[in-house]
RNA sequence: GGCGGCGUAGCUCAGCUGGUUAGAGCAGCGGAAUCAUAAUCCGCGGGUCGUCGGUUCGAGUCCGACCGCCGCUACCA
């Protein structure tokens, strides 16, 4: 049984989740129950970033300790990914005192193995004597601080710690390249090869005056730069370097945002080639969510609250619609009229009506208890079934989660065809057709069985819900990729289908509309 | 500025290494059916494949230019 060792990005602890957070974890998830699907021994870590100079400010801002603030946060974050069914088997904070140890241990090895590789020397910077803070790039307009314009930037200078990160380049090139080390997509991965082809600077990776944070080794002074410690997070979870951590070591997929790659790709590998630690196999940089085709902004007003998307439908109809619309390799754009839509269609008209139905029939034919089928299941139904299990987990495989999902209702509208072509309506006013009108729902039954197991990385609660109707003898999790061609459930006894994907009343759905 | 990507039916998008009359889903229109959440199924789309050139027997599919979007451009101290 191999390992699966998958991670999502910790996020910032200073401010609640939106869709764009909860578009990474529930694709993080799905691809980590797909995993389980097929056999791998999944390891799946989630956490909170919780030592940057922003979670210090918001902390300030609320009146409470930086602690009590990112003790707040981790409970609100945690709170929404249970809420979207995130199947994480740990949870890591960088407040943690095992997540300093591995920073700590992980720094000394580089000191030891490559002394030269860390070295001291001057950062100079534009410093805002009101922020307490150096000020570069945007928050600089006409030459001064955003926060404080009525104060002159100072220069000033400070001693940092730094990687010898020019070093690690032709080493980089050549591990991405050969896909020792996979950047994907391909669009991610050719930025980081061109941005090593142009060359590496040096970083620093520590700063003082910021006691938020792990202490440098040897260095009382300073603290470790906070995404420097942030990326050490995936091998902190490990145990490392206490033995035993190579079990998950090394992780088999760090999914994150694209707009962190550079720092996943670049930095975090040459961090582990110092320090003479293997590299990630596979990191996946997804797009971004979009509203109305725009970036997400909170101060725009343009930022959909997480609550409000998913007290429309329901989490489960929330990961559905983000997978299957916005996907996980470019942008994609939520409107909460895509979402109605493919709400509508796929999960109520398509696979709500295709169990509803086939279970009506089978409790309305045959007393709830699903047929045998003397034909061996040689169906135009159960042909396109095999199709689309081989469809599906190639898309799943090459981390295309929108393909993967299309395939499931795919599935589900050829059965809605195939109830059309065979008629069992009719064929059940006809004694000697029982055997047909047993073929007819065994088949329509299997279909459904396998859609809950395929639809589980998905929306896994209402796949749990379609599998409980099924009455079968073992749980859903219990089922291998492999069986489902020849999943077997005749003679079960089906429940009555429920309404699972209620269809909201159009006003209701207009009023909210207007609520981002 | 540099590097890269995108621009295909009203909407969201497929179209791999160039080759029959350019596709799917949604929406819309017409019809069938009644097992089902008034759900389903069938039929109907003639879109200059951003613009203009070029290569080729033949180009959404390759090359060039242009127009319009977008991404990355390094320690955001």
């Amino acid at each position: 049984m191999p390992k699966f060792y998958i991670t999502t990005a910790i996020d910032y602890s200073n401010g609640d989740p939106h869709l764009g957070h909860a578009l990474e974890k529930v694709g993080a998830d799905c691809i980590a129950r797909y995993r389980r699907l097929r056999g791998d021994a999944v390891h799946f870590l989630m956490g909170m970033d919780e030592h940057s100079q922003s979670v210090v400010q918001a902390a300030a801002t609320a009146g409470v300790t930086p602690q009590v603030w990112v003790d707040r946060m981790a409970d609100t974050f945690a709170r929404y990914w249970r809420e979207l069914g995130c199947s994480h088997d740990d949870w890591i904070r960088t407040t943690e005192q095992r997540h300093a140890r591995t920073v700590t241990a992980l720094l000394e090895r580089i000191q030891q193995r490559r002394p030269d590789d860390l070295f001291v020397a001057e950062y100079e910077g534009l410093y805002c004597t009101g922020c307490e803070e150096f000020k570069q790039g945007a928050q600089i307009v006409d030459g001064r601080c955003i926060e404080h314009p009525t104060l002159e930037l100072v220069p000033r200078k400070e001693e940092n710690h730094y990687l010898r990160l020019s070093a690690y380049r032709d080493r980089l090139l050549t591990l991405i390249t050969s896909g020792e080390f996979a950047v994907e997509p391909a669009i991610r991965r050719n930025e980081v090869l061109r941005l090593l082809e142009s060359g590496l600077q040096d970083i620093s990776i520590s700063r003082v005056r910021q006691p938020w944070g792990i202490p440098f080794p040897g260095d009382a002074q300073q603290t470790v730069y906070v995404w420097f410690d942030a990326l050490i997070n995936y091998l902190s979870a490990t145990g490392f370097p206490e033995a035993g951590y190579e079990r998950l070591w090394p992780a088999d997929l760090h999914v994150i945002g694209k707009g962190i790659t550079r720092f996943h790709c670049v930095i975090w590998p040459a961090m582990l080639l110092a320090a003479g630690v293997a590299l990630p196999r596979r990191v996946w940089a997804h797009g971004y969510v979009q509203w109305e085709g725009a970036k997400m902004s909170k101060t725009a007003g343009t930022a959909v609250s997480l609550e409000g998307a998913i007290a429309r439908y329901g989490g489960d109809a929330l990961r559905y619609f983000l997978l299957r619309e916005i996907g996980f390799e470019a942008d994609g754009n939520f409107t909460w009229e895509r979402f109605d839509a493919r709400y509508t269609a796929d999960l109520a008209d398509t696979l709500g009506n295709l169990v509803s139905r086939s279970l009506a029939m089978v409790h309305r034919y045959r007393g709830g208890t699903v047929p045998r089928d003397r034909t061996g299941y040689a169906t135009p139904l159960e042909a396109a079934a095999r199709r689309g299990l081989t469809a599906f987990a190639a898309a799943m495989d090459h981390v295309t989660l929108n393909e993967g999902a299309a395939q499931v209702i795919e599935l589900a509208a050829r059965a809605n065809r195939y109830v059309e072509e065979t008629a069992p309506w009719k064929l059940a006013k006809d004694a000697t057709k029982a055997g047909e009108l047993d073929t007819v729902l065994a088949n329509l039954a299997r279909t459904v069985a396998r859609l809950a197991v395929l639809a589980a990385p998905f929306f896994p609660a209402k796949a749990e819900e379609i599998w409980s109707l099924l009455g079968a003898p073992q749980p859903l999790a219990a089922v291998g990729f492999d069986q489902l061609e020849a999943l077997n459930v005749e003679g079960q006894s089906v429940t009555k289908p429920p309404v699972l994907f209620p269809k909201p009343r159009n006003d209701l759905l207009t009023a909210q509309r207007s609520v981002t």
